[in-house]
DNA sequence: CCTTGACATGACATCGGTGTCATGACATCA
DNA sequence: TGATGTCATGACACCGATGTCATGTCAAGG
């Protein structure tokens, strides 16, 4: 590969002049430039990165560990890469500041991290984002501090910046419309129980009813899914059946996010109940391949992952910038989206 | 950031020593890389990628180029991000050889690409690949020649290698397994015409029905898509009708993807119309997220794309190494997925 | 006892750019 | 007319690692 001293000899000029005419800073002749910029055309001459970060302060990289490319190979979660929207946020905010993004993937080991991280900081990244696939604690990644690390749809101990969805505001949000819709009798079928995104939305579902004075009834919630085994049928069928039996059954279900609400839709289809008009339903996460494409369409909440990368990148960018006022914990809120999947009930 | 200097003068060796420590080559007194060893960790010593490329022939980094990550932006498309499965592929055998994978976004914009494979260039990769969101004929993008390039989910007129889903063969052979399941009367309802996807899968289509001696009926094949718009939701269900009042209707319909099929469970079942009893429903991509958990579970044709992108990024590895023996065009197989959508037809 | 070779280590040049400073040719100004 | 400033360009050192070659020490072999 030609360097710039290929460039000067075949242009008849020193490197340094070619350099300037790189970089566009000291004087050039025009008739000059013209001859060194006919010269790298000619030779096809590309700088050297390795090169010029040799001198440079800044590298212009930030790096970005993800499990969420490969989270897919976990058995428990088949299904959807919408936490990749937070990598497209990411993207779009480091496109815009000139930084280059560098990606690496976890391939699903943990235990990958730190070899990941020490790849990244052998080409002097500016700074670190680590992306979870599902809001979760995390053991805080082993980075020397001098290097600006943001979490994203994660958390961990040591109190490491992070940006996470707002889970308990957003299922609040969505039963208080709920409530305004004059449902009364609400069902949740929730995810696993250990996630946390469970605990919190099951607090911003009680937080709802609390605020509407209506009593909470504990046979209303059920599990979707069981400890440590993948999201089982049978157990979203036995939740339905057990909630449709009940001696006043509610009249909307929500479900802990819209693969359950899609397999809802079949499961009380084959109840004999149409949707909205026998019961309506809801989920979470606004999988829009989902919650779009169901018939009729599917009443949810975004998951901001878009936003919430835009987010973790712009306090990323300001952590490099010098600014260590930010928070420790920054929680993006997601709206309901209304579809036609819930029925309005005339009071 | 400590250098190679500074851990040698608080070992007391010279920066040699410390390299042959770091690098293992050349003999070390096993005291002596203890000294050093220590030295490192007080420091917090992390080499500079910058200066070792700067004698290393060889990067260990692979560009990859997508719209995938931003693809969604695209309001015609607002769903799934499948296609990242290829570069999941690329990334895992990546991995293995001990490449590391620099990954940029076009956020959309095609005009960006020229401007990304230059950066890529600039940190000397050894080879490049392209992916593209749907299979597709994508400009060659303008790549010296002794840069191994491939490309992925899409080809261009220039030649350059080609990694594609064989859709002729993978909806022959979803037909074929209709066929012999029973099914005579099979209709298909198709994505946008003007896709390289939707020509080939139809060629399938009617290559099994003619390797079975059945007659293709115009009839049976709609438009599911529009021209230019985004899923109409109006010509779906204005298909399925069509195809619903025909004097000998179909036994199953195959839609062009599963979130078209997704949506035909809805209009099929406010039709009145069980599946799979009444009518057998197939769709395409085996978008796991819809395919598994569709109540009935879809059958469909497995898009492989994880699959795609390890063969691409093995025959990149061949390239590299210098081979040039290898096909223009790779066709990747996509295996029908057999699910209960579809009820086999007693004779 | 001297030669030979393995071991352990260091001096130095080099990779491809860029920052600093120097130089020569003119133009401008007092 | 001489002093000063600007333009255009080049010489040289330097960034941080590593390849090449040289050097010194010590043990084994003749």
């Amino acid at each position: 590969m030609a360097t710039i001293y290929d460039v000067a000899k075949q242009a008849g000029v020193s490197p340094k002049t070619v350099s300037r005419v790189l970089n566009g800073d000291g004087p050039v002749n025009a008739e000059t430039r013209q001859v060194v910029e006919a010269a790298m055309a000619e030779l096809g001459y590309v700088r050297s990165n390795a090169a010029r970060m040799m001198r440079a302060t800044r590298s212009g990289l930030v790096g970005l560990v993800t499990g969420a490319i490969s989270t897919s190979i976990d058995p428990t979660r088949p299904t959807g890469l919408p936490d990749l929207f937070i990598v497209q946020g990411v993207q779009a905010v480091l496109a815009k500041a000139g930084k280059t993004l560098m990606i690496a993937d976890t391939a699903g080991r943990q235990d990958s991290v730190p070899g990941l991280m020490r790849t990244f900081l052998e080409h002097r990244v500016e700074g670190l984002i680590y992306v979870a696939d599902h809001h979760k604690e995390i053991a805080s990644p082993g980075v020397p501090s001098q290097v600006p690390l943001v979490l994203a749809n994660c958390f961990d101990a040591a109190g490491t910046p992070a940006i996470i969805p707002d889970d308990r505001a957003g299922q609040q949000g969505l039963t208080e419309s709920l409530i305004a819709a004059g449902h009364r009798r609400i069902a949740y079928v929730t995810l696993m129980g250990e996630m946390v995104a469970t605990r919190l939305r099951l607090q911003g579902y009680h937080d709802a009813l609390a605020g509407a004075g209506i009593a909470a009834d504990p046979a209303l919630v059920a599990a979707g899914y069981r400890e440590g085994y993948a999201q089982d049928g049978a157990l979203v069928e036995n939740a339905i059946d057990a909630l449709l039996a009940l001696d006043r059954p509610p009249t909307v279900i929500c479900f802990g996010n819209d693969e359950m609400a899609m397999r809802g839709y079949g499961i009380l289809r084959s109840r004999g109940l149409a949707i909205p008009d026998d019961i309506s339903v809801a989920g979470y996460d606004d999988y829009r391949a989902i919650a779009e494409t169901l018939f009729p369409p599917l009443t949810t909440v975004e998951l901001a992952y878009r936003q919430l990368g835009e987010v973790a990148a712009a306090q990323l960018l300001a952590r490099i910038e010098g600014q260590s006022d930010l928070p420790q914990q920054t929680l993006v809120p997601g709206p309901v989206r209304w579809r036609q999947s819930v029925r309005r009930l005339t009071a």
